[in-house]
DNA sequence: ATGCATGAGCA
DNA sequence: GCTCATGCATA
């Protein structure tokens, strides 16, 4: 159904980390249609400009207003409603991206640097900063967990919530406990963990035939094939399905009074218990399962790890056991990533940029990074985060 | 909940 | 250098 338009670009079909996912569709999803685009929805509608990429590299940056009045002009028209600047109708939101963008960029300094001047002193600095966290930070808190209703099941006291063994996480790992240091050993595994290799594979052989090659001939008929023979090839990548279970996860999961992050690190113990190979995952991993904002396959991949964590986290509150759990451990602290956070005006530039031309060369990229004074790792990356952005909103735009 | 980043695997 | 799966950091 969904056969993805197999992989844009580069990466073939196997370019997935995990094997899991082996076939490529990559799309991401949506599903729901519940869902809340975090972004614009005006790239959808819009169509490419009549300006080229080099436009908007030569263009000076004194006259940046200027330039993008005339790109979001066009762009509107091409929304068809967009009422120039100082829109009354703050609720019509329907084409803000770089509609209301228009306003904001005419109302905005874009004090871009000109050319390459290294000592920019831009609003913000763009790197990757470490810093020492040494002595210990503050407790943290430990993010109370979200116990809301426990009718059903057992109530779990919040105590005992906490020291499910091998399921429920104890204690909160301080944040600080995640240093730079730490997240390259995490990588290891998570790479190499749950969806990686040949963790999950096993678990859900069912759905392995459905997807990949849904745009195959060959594909197709074996999944037919698989389908009359029970194997339901599609009871797993069927998006309505995978969105199904996502809200039942998530409303048992919050019975339980288990945070995501909780479901996170449990998800290990219990890869340790039943499911070889499969790691931790994190908070917002578990996060953009529940809200459907994972790839389909990442989707797929995950679903039957998480449905295995909710079987057995469910099995363990029955007859709530308790059970001195390891305490954390504090590591001394460690480096720590420092978000770089991209202002406004060069983020609306990036999504003017993106609008016509979603895949720069490197060239451009160096050109895009000289402008914005943004290093040029921080431009390409956010262009594949935007691809990666883009292709989930397409997806869930026709499902 | 989500922005920016990393790293594996591939071309 | 891209895609993809994921994660830390943060709004």
């Amino acid at each position: 159904m969904y056969s993805p338009d197999k992989m844009m670009g580069a990466k073939g079909p196997t370019g997935l980390h995990g094997p899991i996912t082996s076939t490529g569709a990559c799309f991401a999803g949506r599903y729901s249609p519940t869902y809340r685009s975090p972004e614009p929805m005006s790239r959808r509608c819009m169509p490419n400009p009549s300006y080229s990429e080099d436009d908007l590299l030569n263009q000076k940056c004194e006259n940046g207003r200027k330039y993008y009045s005339r790109i979001l002009e066009d762009a509107s028209i091409m929304c068809n409603s967009w009422s120039p600047r100082h829109n009354g109708d703050l609720f019509s939101g329907l084409n803000d991206g770089l509609i209301s963008r228009a306003e904001a960029l005419a109302a905005v300094d874009i004090k871009h640097q000109g050319t390459g001047g290294p000592g920019g002193l831009p609003q913000l600095k763009h790197d990757m900063m470490y810093h020492h966290s040494m002595g210990a930070p503050p407790p943290v808190s430990r993010p109370h967990h979200q116990m809301g209703h426990m009718d059903s099941l057992e109530m779990l006291d919040p105590i005992t919530s906490s020291s499910m063994t091998t399921l429920t996480p104890m204690a909160e790992t301080p944040s600080h406990m995640h240093s730079y240091g730490m997240n390259h050993v995490m990588n290891h595994h998570h790479h190499g963990g749950p969806l990686s290799g040949h963790s999950a594979p096993g678990h859900h052989p069912g759905h392995h035939g459905g997807h990949p090659g849904a745009h195959h001939p060959a594909m197709a008929a074996a999944a037919a094939a698989a389908a009359v023979a029970g194997l339901h090839p599609d009871a797993d990548t069927d998006p309505r399905e995978l969105e199904a279970f996502a809200e039942r996860f998530k409303q048992r999961r919050i019975k339980l009074g288990v945070t995501q992050a909780d479901v996170g690190k449990s998800c290990k113990a219990l890869a340790n218990l039943k499911l070889p190979g499969v790691g931790a995952l994190s908070q917002s991993t578990i996060c953009r399962f529940e809200s459907l904002t994972l790839s389909h396959n990442n989707m797929i991949a995950l679903k039957p790890i998480l449905q295995a964590w909710l079987e057995e986290a469910e099995a363990q509150a029955k007859n709530k056991r308790r059970d001195p759990d390891a305490p954390s451990v504090l590591p001394a602290g460690e480096k720590k990533r420092k978000r770089t956070s991209i202002a406004a005006p060069e983020k609306r530039s990036l999504e003017a940029y993106f609008a016509v031309q979603p895949r720069p060369s490197g060239e451009k990229i160096a050109a895009i990074a000289e402008k914005l004074d943004l290093k040029k790792n921080v431009v390409r990356v956010w262009f594949c985060n935007q691809r990666q952005k883009q292709k989930r909103m397409k997806f869930a735009a026709q499902h």
